[in-house]
DNA sequence: TTAGTGACGTCCC
DNA sequence: AGGGACGCCACTA
């Protein structure tokens, strides 16, 4: 079994409208302090084949993690949050005050 | 095997 | 608030 199978079953929990950070998977996941193998984790997983919403998770920061190696797959990844409801404050950021993924529901 | 890199986080300035 | 340095570990050359 391995670890990132976890990372994908925790990902798959995220409800729609909601949002999770790579530390926060990572801790959940049960790999507290590793949260580079979580965003790897996700880049090796096939955006098209796989049922995971790997658009829901993103940095510590609220924001998307922009990156060259994700051929616009990080705009994409806006377009998506938005059409579910989440929204971005004008330099491009998340409240994840209001639309972070709470699992113990607090 | 060593070195470099990265969908990140935390700490310090 | 914003930016730089360091730490973390898997993968690639």
């Amino acid at each position: 079994m391995s670890a990132y199978h976890e990372i994908y079953a925790i990902v798959r929990q995220i409800p729609v409208g909601k949002v999770a950070t790579y530390g926060q998977i990572a801790t959940l996941a049960n790999l507290p302090g590793k949260p580079r193998l979580v965003g790897y984790a996700l880049y090796r997983v096939d955006l098209k084949e796989s049922d995971i919403p790997w658009h829901r998770v993103v940095n510590a920061k609220g924001e998307i993690s922009f990156s060259s190696l994700r051929q616009g797959t990080d705009y994409l990844q806006r377009a998506l949050l938005e059409r579910e409801g989440i929204e971005f404050t004008s330099t491009g950021k998340i409240s994840l005050r209001q639309y972070q993924w709470q699992p113990e529901s607090v």
